[in-house]
DNA sequence: CTCCAATGGACTAGTTTCAGTCCATGGCGT
DNA sequence: ACGCCATGGACTGAAACTAGTCCATTGGAG
């Protein structure tokens, strides 16, 4: 519970910048790799629409690109048929130091348990296209073939297509968000080899349930699924 | 469904900013008013309160204040104990023209669908201090007195109170959105003086629900009572 | 081999935003 | 009456951000 009273102002009346513009593009990007947005190998969009997705000037985007490339996540090549690519380093951002904030913790499984099951709900009972089922079925696949480095990411990415089959931008852009909330609170203890086995096995009931439109099933195994990382987080946080 | 294909970063890399300070400061403060957390005859903090939680500077903050000022919504009064104050005509925005855009309505009944009922589950299973219970005890009491004009405002407050319950400020501000979205939307048919008998006994009952702790029923009435809201505007719609 | 086109790189002028400072107003306590 | 002081009002110089333009690089098409 936060130690404001209730009904104040200032719980709803949020920030309307939270830094630079040029640090929020730089949290946007690094947002966008550790959710597996582009996986290590990959070549960003060009300078030129990226910046204008973002909604930034070219100036203010190659400064953020700038510190991304000295911090070793981006690989820059010129002329034709460059472009900035995405390094292997970019995934293994292992064990950063720094405490885990209580609060946030609280918050972001909080949310999590909010919209990731939702999502998987909605979507089950959404009419998915051909493409949309094949999209999700891409992505599972990709999961269950990586590797302990390449885990994480395409775990979000997974759930981020779950999100995708919604159709609603504003519940995808909650789910990327929080996922990348919870990767980066994830890098900050050390890596026990979760089982990765039975998570597979979640991934694929869930997978089933939202393809063959069992929305309430597929609600429960997207639950529990999420328990398994919160019970890890809250319990480093206690131990 | 977006037109987009599925899997395309655009979806999840979304802008950073999307205008300027100045406007978006308008919006944020439009969205604190039509919420309701303002109520006519209220004052606003003062400036150097708001900009410092704004985040923005305090030059910038009175570019918009003056805006709203123009627009009618504000009263500005100097000295000792002045401030800046929230005029009737704030709350009756009646029926600006404007179409919807059904994508929004689409995104947002989606999202709100998602949140709310989620909301009211977590916060019956949260353990409530008295002064959190008092707190939607209030606004439930409030609401039930709100007239014609005041009712939108309240009704907004109630369902923010509920999120509040849960502590989580991701939930809170995303309910507050969600909220200020669909006003927007209301704002936009003519207002058929909806069942505020209905409404306000659903309104009791998710009270009833959350104080005594019965999450699944607190969920379901909350999702029950949204799908009114829901039809209206879908109806209007397809009307 | 030459040119094209798409990409990153660099600069400039103009606009917005900011932090800080000082002024003006006017209830309230003394 | 008087002065205090929290409030809105106004200004300035610096920093950040932007739009636009042109340059540099380089793989592929002709």
């Amino acid at each position: 519970m936060t130690s404001e009273g209730f009904g104040h102002p200032y719980a709803v009346l949020r920030p309307v910048r939270s830094g630079n513009t040029f640090e929020e593009t730089i949290e946007h990007l690094l947002q966008a790799i550790r959710v597996g947005l582009f996986p290590p190998g990959q070549k960003l969009p060009s300078e030129r629409d990226l910046a204008a997705h973002l909604g930034v000037s070219r100036a203010t985007l190659r400064e953020a690109l700038a510190e991304l490339q000295q911090a070793g996540y981006l690989e820059v090549r010129r002329g034709r048929y460059g472009g900035t690519y995405i390094l292997e380093s970019a995934a293994s951002t292992g064990a950063e130091e720094g405490r885990i904030d209580p609060e946030e913790l609280r918050d972001v499984l909080t949310f999590r348990a909010v919209i990731e099951p939702a999502a998987a709900e909605v979507a089950a009972q959404a009419d998915l296209p051909a493409s949309a089922r094949q999209h999700l079925q891409a992505c599972l696949t990709d999961l269950q073939a990586a590797e302990q480095g390449s885990y994480r990411a395409r775990d979000a990415r997974f759930h981020i297509a779950v999100a995708e089959l919604t159709g609603s931008p504003t519940l995808i852009t909650a789910v990327a968000e929080t996922r990348a909330r919870t990767s980066a609170l994830l890098d900050k203890i050390p890596l026990l080899p979760a089982n990765l086995e039975h998570s597979n096995q979640q991934h694929e009931a869930i997978t089933g349930a939202i393809l063959r439109g069992d929305a309430a099933q597929a609600r429960t195994l997207m639950a529990d699924h999420l328990e398994g990382t919160a019970a890890l987080l809250r319990g480093f946080l206690e131990g």
